[in-house]
This record gives C-alpha cells, structure tokens and sequence, in this order.
RNA sequence: GGGCCGGUAGCUCAGUUGGUUAGAGCACACCCUUGAUAAGGGUGGGGUCGAAAGUUCGAGUCUUUCUCGGCCCA
C-alpha cells in the first residue's frame, strides 16, 4: 500500500518557469499563426475598440518607461479582445525631428564631414535610414514584451501618406485663416545666418558691456512714482532699442531713493529694488542719496513708463508688468523687455498683449522697425547706444562683465536671441481654445486628475508655433506672393503638393522646380517658397488624420489614448488642438495617462544615481510575464516603483500563481475537460463546491468591475488572492484527501473534478491579459489542436446561479470555526502532543447558532484532522471553543486518517 | 522659482460621506508536513498612517505650514 495506490497529481506543467529561456519561443508562435490576423478574423464586426498608439521616438533602445507604456496598452488591449470586442492595436513611430537630426550630424563630425557641404536630400535619406533602422530594433524589443499588434503594417510620421496629410491638415488651419505670420525669438547665429538649438550651443566666458539705464515713469497709480526714474541693468545694451516693457515681481520691495551727488543725476529719483540698492550705488559709484520711500511691487500695477530713447522718435508706452522670473541675484530687481530678443521677455509680453516684431534681420542689422539705428549691425551697437544714453541722459552707469555667455558650436561666435519669422495657430481667432476646452469636457480621464492637468495648459497656453528651422521634417507648403506679400492659399496647390509626398514622399520641396507644386494655375516666379519644416508636435497631433481616419480597421476618435502623464503637454495636447481645429472634437473618447518609472526610493532613474534599470536585464533575469507582473500590480495613476527587491517579489507571486496552475493540472492529469457554465446545477454539489462557485461569481464580478475602470492593480490583487487564500490554503487543502484517496468514481472527487475544471477555465482566461506567456504555455498543453492560442479566448461568463449570498454567510462562519480550530491545534503542534494536523481531532463547542449550523458539516474533512465533534454548548461564554486531543488509533495507509477499527473508505 | 500630483507595515496595495484596538497578500520568525516537495499548511511579530500645528466630542480621512519625491513650466 502506498503511493500508487492514491491519485497523486501529474503534470507535464513544470514548477520552475523559465520564463527567459521559454517566452521567446511563444513571440514566433505567434507569428507563425499569425495570431494578429486571426485575431481581426475571430472580432470580425464586433464593436471596435481602439486603443490609438502614441508614437515612441524611433531613436534608442527602449527604457522602462516604453516598457510600461507598451505592456499597459497591450493589457488593455487584450481585456477588450476577450471582453468581445474587435480590439485592433496598430503601433507606431514618431520619426522626423531633431534629435535624429543631431545624430546624423554627430556621425559627420566623427567622419569630418561638413553638413552644409552634403545635399538636402542626402542628409533627410540618411535621417530616414536611421529611424527606419530604430523601428526594427523596437519592434523586436515590443514584440518581446508580449504585445501583439499589427507588427507588419505599422504606421510611422514620415511615411508618404503621413507627410502628405500633414500638408493637407496644414491647408485646412491655412484656409481657415488661423495659420498666421508672426514673430519669436530664437537662438541664432549672425555669422552662419542660422537658428541654433539647445543643444548646438556652447557655453563659453565672454565680456559683455553692461549698463545701467532710466526710463523716466510716465503715468502711474502709486503718486510717489511720479516723476521717478526706473532703473534697469543689461548685458545687452543693444536690445534698448527693441524694448518694449519693464517687468518687476510683486514679492519684492522696492525703494525711491534720491541721488545728491553733483552730477547730470543730482537729485534725480531713481527706483531699484531693496535688497539690491547696495550694490546698485556701488557699482554706479554714488556717493551721496537719500532713502524717500519704500514701496511694494504690487504697488507698480498699471505703471507706465518712457522709452529712454523717448526724445528721438520712441514715442511709444512702456508699461510695468508682473513677472515671476525677476529676483535680485543681480541687476536692480526691474528688468527691461525686449521681446524680440529673449524668449521671457517674448512669453510675458505676449500674454500682454504685446507682440515680437522682427526687429534684428538674418545678418544682424537692425531692420527699419528700429529707427535711428536702422542698418546697424549689433554687434557694432553697443557703443552706440550707450552713447545715445549718455547724450539723452539715461544713462547712470556703465562697465564690463565677464560672463557665461551661449555660442555656436560649429563657429564659435555668440549667440543672440532674435525674433524670427515663424507660423502660428491661433488660440482664439477661430475658437481654437474654446473647442478644446469643450473636448476635454467630453473626454474621459483614467486618472480622473488628468482632465484639470490638461484642462489648465490649454487654458494659458499661447498660440501654437508650428514652424521650425530644420530640415528633417515636412516642409511647410508655404508660398509667399512677391507682390501682394500675401500666403497662397489654394486647394488645389495643397492636393498638388499632397499627391506629390504620396507618392514620392516630401524631399523633392527642397530640389525640385516650385513650378511643380503650384501646378498650372500659379507662376513660380511670383512666389516665394517657404523652407521651413512642421514641428514634429504637429505631425504625431496628425495620426488620427493619417492613421485612424484612413484605415478601414480603425475608427475615428479613437476609443483611448494611453501615456505618460508627461504627454498631457505632448501628444494628448498637440493632437486635441490638431483635431480639434480640423474637426471641432478630440480624436478620443477616453484618455488614460499613467505615471513615471522611479527607483525602489521613488527617486528618478539617472546615470550618475546609477539606478537604472533596463527592460533588458528584467527580461534576461525574469522574464516578460514578470514585468507584466510589475506593469499590473503597480498603480500607474502615481509614479511606479522598481528595483529588484519588488522584482523579486512579483517574482514570487507569480510562482505562487504558476504553482496554483500546476496543481490543477496535475490534478486534472493535463485533461482539461470544458464545461458548458450553463448546464451546471450547482445545488447537486458538497456546500464546498457550492461556495466555490459562488466565490468565482464574485470574483468574476469584481473582475469586470476593475476593468471597466482600469483599476489592475486591485484587478491583480484579488486574483493572487484567490490563488493564495481560497484556493491553495483552503480549498485545494481540504480537497486534497478527497482527490489523492477517493475512489475514482467518487461523487465528492467527480464534482472535485468538475470545479477544477472551471477554476482552470477561468484562471486561464482572467490572468491571459497580464500572464501572456505563461497562460499561453498552460493553453497549449491542454488543448491538442494546432496554432490555437488562449489569446483568440473570450472570458468565461459566470451564471447568475452561482451566487449564492446566504451560502457565503455560513461559509464565513464554518472558517470562523476553522481559524480556531487551527489555533488550537497549534498549540498542541507546539507543546509535541501532535505533528500533522491528521494527528489530531478537534472537539468543536459551539453556542446554539452556531451550532445549528454547524451539525450538518463534517468539521473533520473541513480541519483536516482525523476526528471532529461538534458540541452543543448553550453556556458558552464565547460563541466558539475548540478543543485538541490526540487521535487514537490505527493510522490508514492510504489516507493517513487515524481511526479506531478500519479506515470506511480504505478498509 | 511657479503650477499640478503624491508620501498608509521591509515590499505591492486596500481604507466608503471624519467614528469602535488601521486591513490584505507577499516578505520575515517559529512550527508542521515530506502524497503540490527548489512545493504545501499553520501560528506569530511588525505601521499611529512623511513632520508639526489647527478644526472637531472624535482625523490616515478636513485646514495651514514644513519636508521629501515625481511630472510640467520657467
């Protein structure tokens, strides 16, 4: 008698995973029956849902945070699949732009290539190149997370269709009239006659002049300013010419203070900020004043001073504006605001009011919106202009600096910052703000907090600067009459351009004849053809255009966009505004944003913390099913935590899952029989099943619940939960000696049977979205036919039946009498008296309602011991007392249970 | 510097409109089992809820300040 006598558990399932090793194996599975295509076929007319792609960057490997990104897409994806949905996932890249620019250039540094020297379209083809060899490398690394998409026919922002639908978007903001010329300052280099980005620049020591200048209060509330001086201090004494405000902050205090020395300033009031005065007089070399006034910042509202340059034709109102970006680490605590030539000064008076103008052109020559000085170059200004202060008495003081100063990486000549031409949307001339902000009161937002996030930007943002100075992008189908100086606005030019980047895509703007683009109605000579690009904002704000609009198995809006909570000023944003000019509504319904990826402290990954983790090295040490583990369980609302401690724990949940898996298997002997839900009638079935029944209705309810409101990670929980609690240490437990030693044809083990069969059904189907891989594994050792996948699955639907409200109440009850009884057994485990729970038999005291309904149970298969009494105490002073003595008797060889005489069931 | 969001046991998360000794799983400790075995079961310890002040009969839950962290902007 022994072992193979009993039906012990068999199963090819194996307890260790060896996910690394093993997954890779299922991403060509699933190719190889094209598990997408048959997916499409298996939803085919079902109600759509279409979680739209925002577009990675197709630069670089991929980091946590397109991990997160793709497996929560994919997760949700999947849900809606089996929910019943025709849920289609097409994924895509974000492809022109400067940062693949920089690479290519970076490549010609290292070859001591000159850029300028090498052919526009040489330099976009090899742009193209590079980000057509990064989609490949993140394809394979998505596809290796376990995402399933439509990996052989994905879109991209520099496809040709793309970029001629992106003209033809463009056409529509130029028709409307809300696409506008306007003025903004850049960065720029007057001996390249160039804009440079951020990163292009150098920053080295350079000797600026400074100056201390007046500009004389004109008008103000506040009578103590009256007839005072204002006083600034610039590095760029140039800019003056070109200012247009003053700005102060309402937090600091400011004095009227009346200078006696004897000089061309004497008794003049001059105002500065108190905490700077000191130095102010210092460096102005004043030896004798007197303190008049303290005053607050606040008290400047509506302020309107002179331009120093007042008596030479500046006729113009100076006014005094808030702004928080003064303080007093230097200068006198009032700045002066140019806003062509410096990017606060250009935001604060925009939001004035007060617009850039191009007062500087390409070679540094003041143009004729600056006048007197018109035709000087800039860099010849500064004396001049001080000059002209001295001259007009404006000037208190002047010297040198040594500073930090921006130069160009290539030349090495300083910088400026100079408004430029630039193309504009406009917030408010078509209503764009307004539709937008009646979009974003028709979305819905998973995290709820996201609305008012996007809600706030779209509220204050500026009008949208779509044009960019670069090469790598689609060219703005500008063209500008000579004589009228007005844009071509046509129809039929932009369809002609469109049709041209359809089939040829948008590098032939930049060689071929213009005549080519304007067609027969226009003649190229007349015009001017623009050279600038789009901003690459604008054409992943397109993809709903180009991508959902255009392809038959997607729908516009989208049903979700899904991203970083980041790209509330990115992708959600720039697309809300495309659409919403183009089509008077958002092109999603529901947008879900999710938080950072952060170290096992909360901090940022970064190099010099060393705390990266890479999806790589997760991937090589556990396995994609692991991370999807992580991606689930975690709360992406707030910023999600990882390092290999909480790793490793997921780690161990998920063997704590996989081993729930491998009992039933080994249980069922890998037959996994599929039952018709329906047909069950759970009342023929032990109060056990029953309850199991009914713990799977709730679970499936609470299930579906959590997904409709994107809450995986309480979705997650009550899963393991159910592995740990209800299954593994309850009723897997119990069941045990009923599957290891009944008889084959036992009702008891038949029903057993019966409900590991659900439980593995449901299981399979609940963990497939997150568990990809390993539910994959476990389908196909259960099912034999071929190039099947657990993925085509629908969830199971539980019967209304199953819910059994007044079973649970007992069954909280009957483990209420269980805990106790294993505390009491435990302390007989601790004084020796026993080991094995069979060892003992539990004499069980219960009050009068607990009894009744306990009599009908036997406590003895519910404990697992060998004996079980259940006694009426009516004098109890709690409702429940247990008692543990040793069982006596002869031990069964089959099922262990110690009985006085023959074991009934063994003999 | 500004705007927004967050800080509950070692870890991942619950905690309804403020109301009994703050919950779960994992991890940990000890014990049992050796017929789920690089598995399984049982029992137990552990947080005063980022800090302080306030409102209240009563606060993890409301207010203020501070602090730490994240995103965005400057």
């Amino acid at each position: 008698m022994g072992k193979e006598n009993i039906n012990l558990p068999k199963t090819a399932f194996s307890m260790k995973a060896n996910l690394p090793s093993k997954e890779p194996g299922f991403v060509q599975y699933w190719d190889r029956i094209n598990l997408y295509k048959k997916l499409r076929a298996r939803t085919k007319n079902k109600e759509k849902f279409i979680l739209h792609d925002g577009p990675p960057y197709a630069n670089g490997n991929i980091h946590m945070g397109t991990a997160l990104n793709k497996i929560l897409k994919d997760i949700i994806t999947k849900f809606h699949q089996m929910d019943g949905k025709d849920s289609v996932y097409v994924p895509g890249w974000d492809c022109h732009g400067l940062p693949i620019e920089w690479k290519i250039e970076e490549q010609y540094k290292k070859n001591k290539k000159n850029k300028n020297e090498v052919p526009i379209t040489e330099f976009r083809k090899e742009c193209r190149e590079f980000a057509n060899k990064w989609i490949k490398v993140h394809k394979d690394q998505f596809k290796r997370l376990g995402v399933i998409g439509d990996w052989e026919d994905y879109y991209s922002t520099m496809s040709f269709d793309a970029e001629a639908q992106i003209v033809r978007e463009l056409g529509k903001f130029l028709k409307e009239g809300s696409l506008y010329k306007g003025y903004k300052p850049v960065l720029w280099s007057t001996v390249e006659k160039t804009a440079l980005s951020d990163a292009e620049v150098e920053y080295m020591d350079h000797t600026s002049d400074t100056i201390y200048a007046s500009f004389e209060v004109k008008k103000s509330n506040l009578k103590e300013l009256n007839n005072c001086e204002i006083i600034i201090w610039t590095t760029t004494p140039w800019t003056i010419p070109a200012n247009k405000a003053l700005a102060y902050n309402n937090n600091l205090k400011y004095l009227i203070v009346q200078l006696l020395d004897d000089n061309k300033f004497k008794n003049k009031k001059i105002v500065v900020a108190k905490d700077l005065l000191e130095s102010v007089i210092k460096e102005c070399n004043v030896e004798s004043y007197k303190t008049l006034e303290e005053i607050n910042g606040k008290d400047f509202l509506g302020t309107v001073c002179q331009h120093p340059f007042f008596n030479i034709g500046y006729k113009y109102d100076i006014p005094m504006l808030e702004a928080r970006f003064v303080t007093t680490e230097q200068g006198t605590g009032i700045v002066h605001c140019a806003p062509s030539h410096g990017p606060d000064d250009f935001n604060l008076c925009l939001n004035n009011g007060i617009k850039a103008l191009e007062t500087v052109d390409d070679d540094g020559r003041y143009t004729k919106n600056i006048p007197v000085f018109e035709g000087t170059h800039i860099f010849k200004a500064n004396s001049i202009v001080i000059e002209k202060l001295k001259d007009l008495n404006k000037l208190l003081a002047n010297g040198k600096l040594n500073h930090s100063y921006p130069h160009s990486w290539r030349s090495k000549a300083p910088l400026v910052h100079r408004a430029t031409q630039q193309w504009f949307i406009s917030m408010e001339s078509h209503g764009l703000r307004k539709k937008a902000l009646k979009a974003i009161e028709d979305t819905k937002f998973y995290p709820s907090k996201g609305k008012e996030r996007l809600k706030s930007m779209i509220e204050t943002r500026p009008d949208w600067c779509v044009s960019r100075q670069r090469v790598w992008g689609v060219p703005l189908p500008i063209f500008i009459s000579k004589k009228t100086n007005e844009i071509l606005i046509d129809d039929e030019v932009f369809d002609n351009i469109a049709k041209i980047y359809e089939k040829e895509g948008s590098d032939c703007w930049f060689t071929d004849d213009p005549q080519r683009f304007l067609g027969k109605k226009y003649i190229a000579k007349d015009y001017e053809k623009l050279s600038d690009i789009v901003e690459v904002w604008f054409d992943s704000g397109s993809t709903h255009s180009y991508v959902l609009e255009t392809r038959k198995d997607l729908k516009w809006p989208a049903s979700m966009y899904l991203e970083g909570s980041d790209q509330h000023r990115g992708w959600f944003h720039s697309s809300l505004l495309e659409s919403c000019g183009t089509r008077g509504r958002a092109p999603f319904e529901t947008i879900l944003s999710h938080g950072f990826v952060v170290d096992g402290k909360g901090l940022k990954m970064s190099k010099s913390l060393g705390n990266i983790i890479s999806p790589e090295d997760i991937l090589k040490k556990y396995g994609a099913d692991i991370l999807r583990v992580w991606v689930t369980a975690a709360d992406y609302s707030e910023d999600l935590r990882i390092d290999n401690l909480i790793l490793e724990q997921h780690a161990e949940s998920y063997r704590k899952i996989r081993n729930t898996f491998r009992y039933i298997l080994g249980n069922l002997k890998d037959n996994f029989l599929k039952t018709d839900f329906e047909k069950i009638n759970p009342n023929v079935l032990d109060e056990l099943e029953q309850y199991m029944l009914h713990k799977i209705f709730i679970l499936n309810e609470n299930f579906h619940k959590n997904f409709k409101s994107y809450t995986f990670h309480n979705l997650y929980k009550e899963l393991l939960n159910f592995c740990t609690v209800d299954l593994s240490a309850f009723y897997f437990d119990i069941r045990k000696d009923s599957l290891y030693c009944d008889d084959l044809n036992s009702e008891r083990r038949k029903n057993c049977i019966l409900v590991l069969n659900i439980i593995l059904e449901s299981l399979l189907k609940w963990f497939a979205p997150i568990l990809s891989f390993t539910t994959e594994e476990i389908f196909n050792l259960v099912n034999k036919d071929n190039d099947n996948s657990i993925h085509l699955e629908k969830f199971v639907k539980i019967p209304s039946k199953w819910k059994n409200q007044v079973l649970n109440e007992n069954w909280i009850k009957i483990k209420k009498i269980r805990d106790l009884a294993n505390i009491s057994i435990e302390n007989k485990r601790a004084s020796k008296v026993i080991g094995s729970s069979l060892e003992a038999k539990v004499k069980i005291k219960l009050n009068k309602k607990f009894y009744e309904l306990a009599k009908n149970f036997d406590f003895a298969e519910i404990c697992i011991t060998s004996g079980a009494e259940i006694i009426l105490d009516e004098k109890l002073d709690n409702e429940i007392n247990v008692e543990t003595i040793k069982a006596e008797g002869e031990k069964c060889k089959i099922c262990w249970k110690i009985k006085k005489g023959k074991c009934e069931r063994h003999g």
